[in-house]
DNA sequence: ATTATATTTGACGAATTCTGTCAAGTCAAT
DNA sequence: ATTGACTTGACAGAATTCGTCAAATATAAT
């Protein structure tokens, strides 16, 4: 996904959000969680924050290290990639994005400070 | 995608079905399209089919040489593409698709247009 | 049946995207 | 300024997607 994309929309992803939810409501640290799954602990910072979006058989491992249910876990990861798609479509949008961030900077550039 | 996956669903995809329909409509021949389109003959077969997905460009310009609806077809393109990743998890489809008609309504009401 | 034409299929290397990992980074609290 | 929790960016290897080609099949006409 471009940055002008991800900026669009909300950073945090359905499936991301709640399970730091449910880890931080656990009082689990991302260390442990990492440890105890066999993921480095990047990767799961990074599911957290929707930057990277885990297979299903990792969301099955989460669900059940979180003991949390599976098939909610797995339909909010199912959501965020639908979502994912969907916003793809929205280059319009970007482009347009691309354009005011071009301008403003050439005006910050042309009016020297 | 999978076999399995690909015997689940009609193996023409809602965009291949449709362009084909026009394309027939007009007489017009496949290799035709293809050197308009400077697309290869079998490329285009397999979009008709459904058996390979053509991108956001390819769409636009297929719309053009077709003298069809772009946003129609572009729409269509995308159902496809959201239909086969909720082809994989079918029994969660319903609820995905819940969330993230909520989530764009929520989207649309934030920011106004 | 033979030929000609239209479409489909499978396989391939190239290009692109995705994956997990690492090292370095920020940030907050002590 | 040290520690602890998390984040970030970059990387190489893996996996997937891409367009192309040649061969196979289907369709039509003679």
């Amino acid at each position: 996904m471009t940055n002008s994309v991800k900026s669009i929309f909300s950073q945090l992803g359905n499936f991301g959000q709640r399970i730091r939810e449910l880890r931080e409501n656990k009082g689990i640290l991302l260390r442990q969680m990492a440890a105890s799954l066999e993921i480095d602990t990047a990767l799961i910072s990074k599911f957290e924050r929707g930057e990277r979006k885990p297979n299903r058989e990792q969301v099955k491992r989460i669900a059940r290290f979180l003991k949390a249910d599976k098939n909610e876990l797995l339909t909010l990861w199912l959501a965020d990639r639908v979502q994912y798609i969907i916003s793809e479509e929205m280059s319009l949008a970007e482009e347009a994005l691309e354009i005011v961030k071009r301008n403003i900077k050439d005006e910050t550039r042309t009016h020297t400070d």
